[in-house]
DNA sequence: CCTATCTTCCACTGATCTATGGATAACAGT
DNA sequence: ACTGTTATCCATAGATCAGTGGAAGATAGG
């Protein structure tokens, strides 16, 4: 009594969508996406990461794929992933922030286990860029180096979290630092936050991570030799910041 | 050997996550999710909107409720649904995007439906309002009448689809119309311009739906009985269109 | 209190999904 | 051709889910 169509097609419709929320209705699967955001990654790489045995791992792949939500290269004898599309990135960015909005469980794991540096004291990408500029802050990758090495703020230095302690002597002490990592959901950031301050450090976590980066229309480097800092250009889009381009296709 | 994280929360993350995937596996569940984006509704509403049995549609708000991805007033002895804020028509929204970019049957499935007039010629919202302000052009919203009294676009006039043939003779021959629905995979606004255009009027499709409207961060309005057109207000956000309130809560 | 209406709860059946180990397939190097 | 590595395919067993009709709650009105 309400729609009333011309072709029965209507009902195909919600079907296909359906392909993709079947995606995420397994956890894993939502952390296998997520981590293809950040970078393509072999199955075992995959496997490994999510703690997941290979064939397991696989077929959670090919429900992916079949839902066209990756996409494989081969190299070799190794396949690689990869999330087919910034759609999918703002998907799954999407879910993230409905979980941290609707479901209090979500914020309150992301609390109890970053307890020391609250959001309140998040950096904003507009204050980064600003600060960026006049060159008084170092810009801190902790994330694994294969995802730095995929994309990363330009003129970021990547420390990924791991190796922090061990090389905190490359750290000006008179800067302040800012540390990113995947998102909101990552607490990659916000433990490298608590072990420089633990140290002494001035530091603040930026707000989100570097998918969010890259959806603002934020420029992207890929230069995995990048270390020297200091260069992130003044190409920031037209209102300064946070903008949302197209999502026409 | 990825996330050696200090508690042991982690993968409860994604299981909480994956409960709002658990509602949108299912495709009548996002029907209903899609219908609650526009308007709340009663429980039986909904389940002969979307054609279920009552109890099967009980059933699948109360997953949906689960999840805190709806809320419920009572009224008497009927209960309302709504969405539970606006992350999660943002969500509904991403879904359906990455679907049409992704999903090449959903495409194909709009497409074949709605033959006659094609994405290319839709109005941009900034067109609109520029438009609006210079009073040259109706704009009509298609969709039921509860959906017009929960929130349109200002000015807008009320013409459900099913009475559009009817009163046919309301609208100013010499305007052209801009209609709009409940967004890119709706295909009540489509329709709609066909009918017009077989009748010699001018009529354009708005690109998306009214909640694409509000997301954007355009005025929306609520008075049922405002049917007098041409009001639409110059509270544009600052750049004009397009813009994206602030995600943080 | 009783009835009518709308909604939710419950139990049950058929269907679908997940994890797993073993087999197969694709590829690189010798 | 043969071997080792990496990924996919396949069959199976256990778990979860959807739809259904009947019963039970909640509310309004007589």
């Amino acid at each position: 009594m309400e729609d009333r169509s011309p072709a029965g097609g209507r009902a195909d419709l919600y079907e296909q969508l359906a392909r993709i929320g079947k995606v995420v209705v397994h956890p894993k699967r939502i952390e296998l996406l997520d981590l293809l955001c950040q970078a393509e990654r072999s199955v075992e790489a995959l496997a490994v990461a999510t703690g997941l045995k290979l064939t397991t791992a696989s077929a959670h792949l090919q429900v992916m794929r079949q839902a066209r939500l990756v996409e494989t290269r081969r190299e070799g004898t190794r396949v690689y992933y990869r999330a087919a599309g910034e759609e999918v990135c703002r998907f799954v960015t999407a879910l993230g922030d409905l979980g941290r909005a609707r479901l209090a469980e979500v914020d309150q794991i992301l609390r109890s286990i970053s307890a020391g540096s609250d959001s309140a004291e998040r950096v904003t990408r507009a204050e980064l860029l600003e600060r960026a500029r006049s060159g008084d802050v170092v810009v801190l990758d902790v994330r694994p180096v294969e995802e730095y090495a995929a994309g990363h703020i330009p003129g970021a230095i990547s420390l990924p979290l791991e190796h922090l302690e061990a090389r905190l002597g490359e750290l000006d002490p008179r800067l302040e630092v800012v540390a990113y990592c995947r998102g909101p959901l990552c607490l990659l950031a916000p433990e490298a936050v608590a072990t420089l301050r633990a140290r002494g450090l001035r530091a603040r976590c930026l707000e989100d991570g570097l998918p969010e980066w890259r959806q603002a229309g934020l420029p992207v480097a890929t230069d995995p030799a990048d270390r020297s800092g200091r260069d992130i250009p003044a190409t920031a889009p037209a209102d300064g910041h946070e903008a949302t381009p197209g999502r026409r296709r």
